[in-house]
DNA sequence: GGCGGCGGTGAAAAATCTGTGAGTTGATCC
DNA sequence: GGATCAACTCACAGATTTTTCACCGCCGCC
């Protein structure tokens, strides 16, 4: 199902834009359109832990009379969701508006709502940037993910440590969990990135209400305990997270990192 | 250096723009534009082997009379370049040809001539097509904000400054925290114009009630003593912020400034 | 000269984040 | 039904970051 969040405060544009937004096929899914009439609500909405990742966002950058309303809400959404495309539309095309929205919100797209035939370029520039944003998603899937010393086959989601196998840190008779293992190829994939507990969710398609902080710290600590595990037990592995080496805390918005380990 | 390869058939049109785009930095390498008047003249050049690589096609879908002479051009380019963004520039916008351009032609955008301050609109959109397209490319690699001797990655948080990583001023062994980090990166971002304690905190998300002054002055304080701290500690950023580079206060509505340093 | 506001400073308090250990839950298998 | 195991929760202490507070010097102004 394409999802479209839209946040516009002239309630005319919506009535004009919605039933035609909704009948269009987008993706071979029925589309939905969320609506949102002031700034300060989407904000709210997206920041809320259960909001469900849409599919392509629809801006007005001036509302209400505030010049950058609609920056803000872009901001909240890169924040959560910082792959998510963003389509501004709106009334002053050509100005330093335009600008911004191109160069800081890394918009895809500006629509001018003024213009010839608008109802059909709006669904045909949508289209273009899902059909991108589709294309560029599904770029990039080695079955060996390797980094440093660190081995990792995701066909068969073994993973290998300087040679040794990490093995669950709990009984080491045992392999890895499949959500660690997951999780640590997520990282690793992110890298140099650092992934937190949102991007995380939304990768282990976890429902975000339960997978917590909490949780993703948990799994960390699996990992972690793992690689100290293979190489010995000795805490040296743990020593070097926080050295900044490894599965590394990133320090904000419940987030870490996989950063390569020099010996 | 940006190589973009551009057919046109009106010469006015190249008359006023290839300057224009020649003159602009698109990658922060020069800009070179090749312009072909005929597209069977381009097309012959696309196939001949020794063709170099452009990184942006500029095309006119309807030149000469003809309405598809410029998707013959973009097949030619599909096939020898699969991957290469190709923008429209046309004067037909809302009609058919731009709903071609998107649907079959992959386009990744479709630039009407005739609006106003179409000289700047078309930079904007080079340059958000080569940037997204870059990103494509190097699976999402770094957006780093350079600023004279100062680099800012966007994506991992890292700062350095000539070279240096900035730490954190309180313990030179951790990184600077997040939030210093966030007002570094928008004070850059709003460079030349300074950032008020209201802006900052809308930026940051925070409650606007408790994001006070005094908070914002002291995350001041924090880079400030960071980037000393990176050029050796002996109080010359402090010094030089007063005498107006760096982080300046601009002595309204409590605001600051990014001013890049001149050495 | 006294006054008041602004911005810099340092330290203390408050808030938040992280690592850790132990306890639950739910699914699966015997 | 009970054992087992991975995933998830909870509580808490320690670390770290952020906010608050009090004070100081400077500057313009009456």
């Amino acid at each position: 199902m394409a999802n479209i969040l839209w946040v516009e405060d002239q309630l005319h544009w919506v009535d004009r834009f919605q039933p035609i937004l909704e009948a269009t096929d987008f993706d071979g899914e029925p589309t939905r359109v969320t609506v949102f009439g002031f700034a300060e609500a989407a904000c709210q909405h997206i920041r809320s832990p259960g909001a469900a990742r849409p599919d392509l966002a629809l801006l007005d950058a001036h509302m209400n009379g505030n010049d950058s309303a609609g920056f803000s809400v872009s901001r909240a959404l890169r924040r959560k969701w910082p792959e998510l495309p963003m389509i501004y539309l709106s009334e002053h095309s050509g100005t330093g508006i335009e600008q911004q929205a191109f160069e800081t919100s890394e918009a895809r797209d500006f629509i001018a709502k003024h213009q010839a035939n608008i109802e059909s370029v709006l669904c045909w520039r949508i289209k273009a940037v899902l059909r991108q944003h589709a294309l560029q998603q599904r770029g990039a899937s080695d079955a060996v993910i390797d980094s440093g010393d660190l081995r990792l086959d995701t066909e068969t989601w073994e993973v290998y440590w300087r040679g040794h196998k990490l093995m669950n840190p709990g009984n080491s008779r045992r392999p890895l969990g499949p959500t660690p293992r997951k999780i640590l190829r997520y990282l690793v994939e992110a890298a140099p990135r650092p992934l937190s507990t949102a991007q995380i969710a939304d990768r282990l398609d976890a429902d975000p209400e339960r997978f917590s902080y909490a949780n993703y710290r948990q799994h960390i600590r699996t990992l972690r305990l793992a690689f100290d595990h293979a190489e010995g037990g000795q805490g040296d592995f743990i020593e070097a997270c926080k050295r900044g080496e490894g599965i590394v805390t990133f320090g904000d918005q419940g987030a870490y990192c996989w950063k390569p380990v020099v010996r």
